[in-house]
RNA sequence: GUGGUAGUAGCUCAGUUGGUUAGAGCAUCGGAUUGUGGUUCCGAGGGUCGCCGGUUCAAGUCCGGUUUACCACCCCA
């Protein structure tokens, strides 16, 4: 006997409960992206290899599902979907109607160890805007990801948006005389800030900062320290920095487009927030659990760069992900997940073969109506058939048996109430549907 | 890639200092039940005790390795 075969690490098998979750959520996350006039695009799972490494550099590859194709071609699985959109808006830019407000919804594959909110195979929701540079654009997609949190259920008792600002941070590093590598450097250890030891910190930023090492340190703890629209306000006017007079009034544009919207109350400003990503150049967030625990559960930001460096022309771009695993974890914790499983509508039960003759021309023609039906595809006694019909969900028990028969009728039972009716078999598909909408009462 | 913890039925678990044929609850299936469901009762199926090796008269139990999962690092597009 051969070995049982499990599935490869990081990777899930959907059973129906698993596959409603996961299809409730795909439903949500699309309803939200269209009511915020968005088109979903799609694209191909495996891309060329080149068109990641292309992005975020060769160092990317321990991290990707690569290999080589019987082409001799080097591909990979798909890590995420920007790189995707990012070639396919390029490619045809110049015909699109701008602001392109576009998302897909997609299954991504990373090479890592699994833990906790991560998987190899995990689905993303990516939304993004490209063609607009200026904040109303940052503030739509940011009222899109709060809106697909909200829709689930989430309110800003469970999650908070942290705000912070690539280009804030990139003027404040240049002020201090650092070139955009350093500032990169710089940041990233600013990111990690939180992780480690200060002493580490201290010791790596010395080899950028030299003897400003503190001062710096200072100051970060005070940008940290920021909470709010007017902490930061009032922290960028001490700066004195005549540069990010404009930049503050685009703060203040996206501030308050989301507060007319009513989401300010889901926001925070901190610019503890950095991000990875080499390329980020303007407004970046992340989406947590309020209580700061577990993995972000969305991230995104501008990147207006992205789009020239893989060959096309420059175009702005501000986009976010979502990930299912983080969010399905959260709204489980919290108790958020309705039940999911379709309910039928009728399940048919019949007595000998003549009745069910009759039965079965009544259930195809109420599946051709849209109406879901189902029914013992093994003849049983009644009892069985009513158990059954319990045990199937079902809100009507249509009952095609001998004494109905005779009569040209049809019986129908209502499975909540109990409560049962008859009528003639040629109003059956009118009766159906009264009573599907209203019940019948015992 | 590095550590920690764990692995017994589909699920949750019990299994004594190593000692007959490895158990329970839930779930599944069948029956009581050929005109009325959720309760109840009876019964059945389902296990290479993760895998390989070692110690022993004897291993689910002890030892070594390995694998998988979870958790924490690294990383996080």
């Amino acid at each position: 006997m051969a070995s049982k075969i499990q599935t490869l690490p990081g990777f899930r098998d959907f059973p129906p409960q698993a596959c409603a979750l996961r299809n409730y959520l795909f439903r949500k996350w699309r309803a939200a992206a269209i009511a915020h006039g968005f088109q979903e695009y799609d694209g191909p799972v495996l891309e060329s290899l080149e068109l990641f490494t292309e992005k975020s550099g060769p160092e990317i590859v321990t991290q990707l599902f690569n290999f080589e194709d019987k082409g001799g071609r080097q591909v990979s699985l798909r890590p995420e979907l920007t790189p995707t959109l990012a070639r396919m808006v390029g490619a045809n830019a110049g015909s699109l109607k701008r602001p392109i407000k576009w998302f897909s919804i997609g299954e991504c594959f990373r090479f890592e160890k699994q833990q906790k909110g991560r998987k190899r195979s995990f689905y993303q929701f990516n939304a993004d805007i490209l063609g607009e540079a200026g904040p109303g654009a940052d503030a739509e997609l940011i009222a899109l990801c709060i809106q697909s949190m909200r829709s689930f259920g989430l309110g800003p008792e469970h999650v908070v948006l942290r705000l912070s600002d690539r280009t804030l941070w990139m003027a404040f590093l240049a002020a201090l005389g650092l070139d955009e590598e350093a500032s990169i450097k710089a940041l990233s250890i600013v990111d990690k800030m939180e992780r480690v030891d200060a002493d580490y910190t201290r010791q790596q930023l010395s080899h950028i900062l030299g003897e400003g090492t503190e001062s710096f340190l200072a100051r970060v703890a005070a940008m940290k320290a920021v909470s709010s629209i007017e902490g930061l306000e009032a922290f960028v006017s001490g700066l004195g920095m005549e540069a990010l007079s404009e930049r503050m009034a685009q703060w203040r544009e996206l501030w308050g487009i989301l507060d007319a919207m009513g989401l300010a109350e889901f926001c925070r400003v901190d610019l503890g927030i950095v991000r990875g990503l080499a390329y980020y150049t303007g407004f970046v967030f992340e989406v947590f659990e309020r209580s700061g625990e577990g993995r972000a559960l969305a991230g995104g930001g501008r990147y207006d760069r992205l789009v020239e460096k893989l060959g096309y022309a420059p175009l702005h771009a501000t986009g976010f992900a979502a990930g299912d695993v983080t969010l399905a974890d959260l709204l489980e914790s919290k108790g958020l997940l309705p039940s999911l499983l379709p309910a039928l509508d009728c399940y048919v039960v019949y007595g000998g073969e003549a009745e069910k003759a009759e039965a079965m021309r009544a259930v195809a023609t109420l599946r051709s109506l849209g109406i879901s039906v189902d029914y013992p595809v093994k003849a049983a006694g009644f009892g069985k058939m009513f158990k059954q019909a319990d045990l199937s969900g079902a809100r009507l028990c249509l009952i095609f048996g001998g004494e109905e028969l005779a009569e040209r009728r049809f019986k129908m039972r209502d499975m909540a109430s109990g409560g049962e009716v008859t009528g003639p078999l040629c109003d059956l598909v009118e009766g159906v549907k009264l009573r599907l909408a209203h019940g019948i009462e015992k």
